[in-house]
DNA sequence: GCAAGGTC
C-alpha cells in the first residue's frame, strides 16, 4: 500500500491552494472539522496518497486552571506562579479530533503552517494533537514557503526542514508572560476601584502589555492639549501684483514671537516699498508611487478617509476575500513576490466599469515595475482578484474593494513628477520667497486623486527686476497645540513600536474604546475618558514603565533570545515574571496614587449606586439605585428603567434579551420562600408583545395607562417563541389554583421549585439534582413540558448510579412521586380573592409554544 | 469578568 502523507496549513484556504498545487488539481475532497484533499503524487522518491487539511489559527489557547478562576479566592498576587493549562480554544470546532483521525495511519506529517513565529507554535500544536512523535518512524517535516504560489509550494515540497521548537518555545513564553500580567493587574485593578467607586463605566478596569501602551499613546497626546500654552506670533507678508495676479511673500523668518520686533521690520519694509527678485529656481520632484498594500495601510486609509474603523474594515475585506474579490487582506508584506502575474492581475479588471479604461491604457502603454517594498515572506500584497461592481458589492465593501484596486493600479502607474519653482526675493535687507508647482506627470496621482499634488503656477519674473510692493501685513496668530490622535496616527504609532500585529491591532484600538478608555469621536479621533485618563496618569505616577511601550519590546526582546535558541524558555519565563510581580507588588503597594486620581473624577459606591448591567441601546453600563423606588438608570441615555421592589437584584449571566438586547436580570423576591425571576430591564417597562395585559404586580384595572412603578412584564410573562427564559421556553403546566401557569425558578437549585406566575402557588420538585431544565418536548398525555432532571450521583433514585431521567411531572410516577406542593407568600394583591380554580379561564393568552393554537391541557394534579 | 495571538 503507498504511504500516507498528512499535511497541515494553518487555514482552509491554504489547505485547498497547496492540495491543488500539488495534484495540478485532481483531488478528492471531503468535509470534516475542516476540509481534507486527497490525491496520490509522488514523496521522496515514492508514489504516495496524500490528505492535506488544516486548523482554523491555533488549536490551543492558555488559561488558569479552575482553582484560579474565582476572583474573590484568588490573590492576583499568586497567579505569577501558578500553573497554566493549554486548553482547546474552540472546543466545538473538534479540531484536535479531526487530527488524531486523519492522522492514522499516516507515515509522514507535513507542517504548512504559516511561516512566522505563531505558525511554528501551531506547528508543535498540530504535533501533539497527531501524536506524531510518539511512534519514531513516523517524520514530520517542516514546508517553509514564501507565498502560496504553486512555484513556491513545490519548491518547499523539494527542501521540507524540521519545525523549529526554539521558535515555538517563544510564543509559549508570550503567552504565559501575557496571560499572568495581564490577569494579574487585570483582577486586582477591578476588584480595587469596583470596590469604591460607582461611575466608572467599565465592568472591568483591565491591564495589558497591547492594550495598556495603546492607550498610553491617545493619553499622551491628550496630556499634551491640555498643557498646551498657546503663544501669540508675528509674521510680516509683502504682496506685489504682476500682471494683474496679487502674490503674497513669504518671509524666511517665518515669524517672530517678539511684535515690537515684527512692527520693526514691517516698517522697514513699507518705508523701502520696492522688492528685488534675487533668484529664481526650478526643481524636478518626484511624488513616488505607492509599494503594495498590506493590512495596516489599508487600516489607515479606511480610517482617515474611508471613515471605517479598524474592525468594520477588516470585516469588509475579509468579505471580500472570501468572496474572491480581493487577496488574503492580512498581509505585513508590501513587497510583490517576484513571481507575481502583474499582467494576469491587471486582465481581471480590464472590463471593469469604473478602472476598466486606465487598465487598458496599462496595458497597452506597459505599466511600471512596482516599487521594492518589503517582504516579510507571509503573504503577498492586498490586491483585486475579481472584477465587482458597487451593486454586487454595497457601498462599504465597495469602497474597501476600490481602494484596493485604486492602490493596485497606482503600485503599477508612473511616479508623479512636478517642477517645483522658487523665487527669492529681498526688501529692505530681509528675504522672501514663493514657490509653485507644475505637474509633468500624473503618473498614479490621477488614480488617486486625494494624493495629487495642486497646480499653482507663479509670474514670470526675472532676476533683478524690481517690484512695487502693493501692501504690507503683520499677521498676528496664536500656536495651536495638535489634534487629538487620530485613529490612522494611533495604527502607525501601534507598528511603529511593535505593539500587537496586523491582526491584532483592531483588536486593542476596539478593546479600549469597548471598556470606555477612549472614545471615537468626529474625524475618527481617539479622546480619553475620565477613566482612561486616571488609569494612565496613575501609572505614570507609580511606574510609568507599566504604561510605555516599551513594555512590550521588552517581552519582544526576552522571548526573541527563546526563539533564537541564545536563552533557556522557562528561565526567560520566570526572570521576565519575577520582574513583573516585583512590578506588581509595587504597584499594589503604592495603588493609593492612583486612588487619589480616581477619587477625583468618580463618586464613591454609595453616592451613586453600582453598575449593574448593560443598556441594549448604548451598551454602556446602566446604574442599580437601590433606594426605592429602586431603578436602572443609563446614564448615555438619560433613561430610567424601574425594577421590582423589595428584593435583591443581580445580573444574569450577562445573558441579553433577544428582542433589545439589554442585559437580563435575575430578581429575588424577599424571604425563605422568595421566588426568583429573570427580566429584562426595557421589556419590563415596555413589554413588546400585544395582549399582555396582566402585569406583574400592577392591578388589572390600573395597568391601562402608564406602568405604575415596580409593575412590568418579566420574563415568565413574555410569549417569546425561541428565547430561553421566555413562557414558552420556562412554563411547564398550567397551575391547579389560578388561571396562570408554573414556571421553572432557574436559580433555585439546590431546592428546586415552580412557582405560578400569578399566584402564589409553590412546587418543589425533586430536591438536590444538580440541574433541572424544561425541554422542547411535551408530555402526549397532559401536554405539560417534559422536564430533565441531572440527579445527584449519590441520592439518584435511577438504577446503576445513572443520573439523567426526563419525564412529565403529573403523568410519570417517579416524578410525581417526588414534588410538593405549597403555597407561598402572596406576590400581589389579587382583588378577586383566591384564584379561579382550575378548570377555568385556561388558554391564557400567553401560554402555548410556536404559535400553535392553545386548547385546555389535560392535565392534572391528581393526587394534591 | 481577566491577556494576546491565531482564524472564522
Amino acid at each position: 500500500m503507498a504511504p500516507k502523507v498528512l499535511m497541515v496549513a494553518e487555514k482552509p484556504s491554504i489547505a485547498h491552494s497547496i492540495a491543488t498545487a500539488l495534484s495540478a488539481g485532481q483531488m478528492s475532497s471531503r468535509r470534516g472539522s475542516t476540509e481534507v484533499h486527497e490525491f496520490e503524487a509522488m514523496f521522496q522518491g515514492f508514489k504516495a496518497h496524500y490528505k492535506v487539511t488544516s486548523v482554523i489559527g491555533h488549536v490551543f489557547s492558555v488559561d488558569f486552571p479552575a482553582a484560579y478562576q474565582d476572583w474573590t479566592a484568588t490573590d492576583p498576587l499568586t497567579l505569577f506562579q501558578a500553573p497554566v493549562l493549554k486548553t482547546e480554544s474552540n472546543p466545538k470546532a473538534h479540531i484536535r479530533k479531526h487530527l488524531s483521525q486523519e492522522a492514522r495511519g499516516c507515515g509522514h506529517l507535513v507542517l504548512w503552517l504559516d511561516c512566522d513565529r505563531e505558525g511554528e507554535n501551531i506547528c508543535f500544536e498540530v504535533i501533539d494533537c497527531t501524536g506524531f512523535h510518539t511512534t519514531d518512524d513516523r517524520k514530520i517535516y517542516r514546508a517553509r514557503f514564501s507565498s502560496v504560489t504553486e512555484k513556491d509550494i513545490k519548491k518547499a515540497m523539494n527542501n521540507l526542514v524540521a519545525p523549529n521548537r526554539d521558535e515555538a518555545l517563544a510564543v509559549d513564553a508570550r503567552q504565559e508572560i501575557d496571560l499572568k500580567v495581564g490577569v494579574a493587574f487585570t483582577r486586582f485593578q477591578t476588584s480595587y476601584f469596583q470596590g469604591k467607586y460607582g461611575n466608572l463605566d467599565s465592568s472591568v478596569i483591565s491591564y495589558g502589555p497591547c492594550q495598556t501602551p495603546t492607550l498610553g499613546f491617545c493619553v499622551q497626546r491628550y496630556l499634551q492639549i491640555n498643557t498646551f500654552k498657546p503663544e501669540k506670533f508675528w509674521a510680516v507678508h509683502p504682496y506685489i501684483i504682476h500682471n494683474g495676479y496679487e502674490l503674497k511673500l513669504e518671509w524666511e523668518r517665518i515669524r517672530l514671537f517678539d511684535p515690537d520686533v515684527a512692527e520693526m521690520f514691517r516698517v522697514l519694509i513699507v518705508d523701502d516699498g520696492l522688492v528685488e527678485v534675487t533668484g529664481i529656481s526650478e526643481k524636478q520632484e518626484t511624488k513616488v508611487r505607492p509599494s503594495g498594500l498590506n493590512t495596516v495601510n489599508l487600516l489607515k486609509v479606511a480610517s482617515s478617509s474611508l471613515g471605517f474603523g479598524p474592525q468594520l474594515a477588516m470585516q469588509l475585506a475579509e468579505r471580500l476575500y472570501t468572496q474572491g474579490f480581493i487577496s488574503y487582506p492580512r498581509t505585513e508584506s508590501t513587497a510583490y513576490p517576484s513571481s507575481f502575474d502583474y499582467r494576469g492581475a491587471l486582465e481581471v479588471l480590464k472590463n471593469n466599469s469604473v478602472f476598466g479604461s486606465h487598465v487598458q491604457t496599462l496595458l497597452a502603454n506597459g505599466y511600471v515595475k512596482p516599487r521594492s517594498g518589503t517582504d516579510v515572506g507571509d503573504h503577498p500584497p492586498i490586491t483585486p482578484m475579481r472584477s465587482a461592481s458597487e451593486d454586487m458589492l454595497g457601498y462599504d465593501a465597495w469602497r474597501v474593494y476600490q481602494y484596493v484596486c485604486q492602490h493596485f493600479l497606482g503600485t503599477l502607474s508612473p511616479d508623479c513628477k512636478y517642477i517645483r519653482t522658487k523665487i527669492d526675493f529681498s526688501v529692505a535687507g530681509e528675504s522672501f520667497y514663493c514657490s509653485g508647482q507644475n505637474v509633468t506627470v500624473k503618473g498614479f496621482t490621477s488614480l488617486m486623486p486625494w494624493l495629487a499634488v495642486s497646480e499653482k503656477s507663479l509670474p514670470r519674473l526675472s532676476k533683478g527686476e524690481k517690484i512695487e510692493l502693493t501692501k504690507v501685513e503683520l499677521y498676528e496668530g496664536n500656536t495651536a497645540p495638535p489634534d487629538y490622535l487620530s485613529e490612522s496616527e494611533l495604527i502607525s504609532l501601534m507598528e511603529k513600536n511593535g505593539i500587537g500585529t496586523d491582526a491584532s491591532i483592531p483588536v486593542h484600538i476596539n478593546n479600549i474604546s469597548e471598556r470606555n478608555y477612549v472614545q471615537v469621536q468626529a474625524g475618527r479621533r481617539l479622546i480619553p475618558t475620565a477613566l482612561g485618563v486616571s488609569l494612565i496618569r496613575g501609572y505614570q505616577c507609580i511606574d510609568p514603565d507599566l504604561c510605555l511601550p516599551d513594555i512590550r519590546s521588552f517581552i519582544e526582546k526576552q522571548i526573541t533570545l527563546v526563539s533564537k535558541g541564545q536563552a533557556d524558555y522557562s528561565l526567560v519565563v520566570r526572570h521576565v515574571l519575577a520582574q513583573f510581580q516585583q512590578k506588581f507588588s509595587y504597584f499594589v503597594k503604592k495603588i493609593e496614587n492612583m486612588d487619589s486620581l480616581f477619587e477625583a473624577q468618580f463618586s464613591p459606591l454609595s453616592d451613586s449606586g453600582r453598575m449593574l448591567s448593560k443598556c441594549g441601546k448604548c451598551l454602556r453600563y446602566m446604574k442599580y439605585i437601590s433606594s426605592l423606588p429602586s431603578r436602572l438608570f443609563c446614564g448615555t441615555c438619560e433613561e430610567v428603567y424601574y425594577v421590582p421592589q423589595k428584593g435583591t437584584i443581580k445580573l444574569y449571566k450577562e445573558i441579553t434579551c433577544p428582542l433589545d438586547n439589554f442585559e437580563l436580570l435575575i430578581f429575588s423576591m424577599a424571604g425563605p420562600d422568595g421566588k426568583s425571576f429573570p427580566l429584562c430591564p426595557y421589556c419590563y417597562n415596555n413589554p413588546p408583545f400585544e395582549g399582555i395585559d396582566t402585569l406583574f404586580g400592577a392591578s388589572k384595572a390600573g395597568s391601562t395607562g402608564k406602568l405604575g412603578k415596580g409593575a412590568g412584564m418579566p420574563c415568565f410573562m413574555c410569549p417569546h417563541p425561541t428565547c430561553r427564559h421566555s413562557l414558552i421556553a420556562q412554563g411547564v403546566c398550567a397551575c391547579p389554583e389560578c388561571s396562570g401557569t408554573l414556571v421553572l425558578d432557574p436559580v433555585s437549585a439546590p431546592k428546586w421549585r415552580l412557582y405560578c406566575n400569578m399566584c402564589n402557588c409553590l412546587v418543589f420538585l425533586p430536591e438536590g439534582a444538580h440541574r433541572i431544565t424544561t425541554t422542547r418536548e411535551r408530555c402526549v398525555e397532559c401536554e405539560s413540558t417534559i422536564l430533565e432532571v441531572d440527579f445527584n450521583k449519590k441520592t439518584t433514585p435511577l438504577k446503576d448510579g445513572a443520573t439523567l431521567y426526563t419525564g412529565c411531572i403529573l403523568c410519570d410516577d417517579l416524578l410525581h412521586s417526588m414534588i410538593e406542593m405549597k403555597h407561598g407568600k402572596s406576590f400581589f394583591k389579587r382583588t378577586g380573592g383566591r384564584g379561579r380554580g382550575r378548570g377555568r379561564g385556561r388558554g391564557h393568552s400567553s401560554r402555548g409554544r410556536g404559535g400553535r393554537k392553545l386548547q385546555d391541557p389535560k392535565m392534572s394534579f391528581r393526587d394534591f
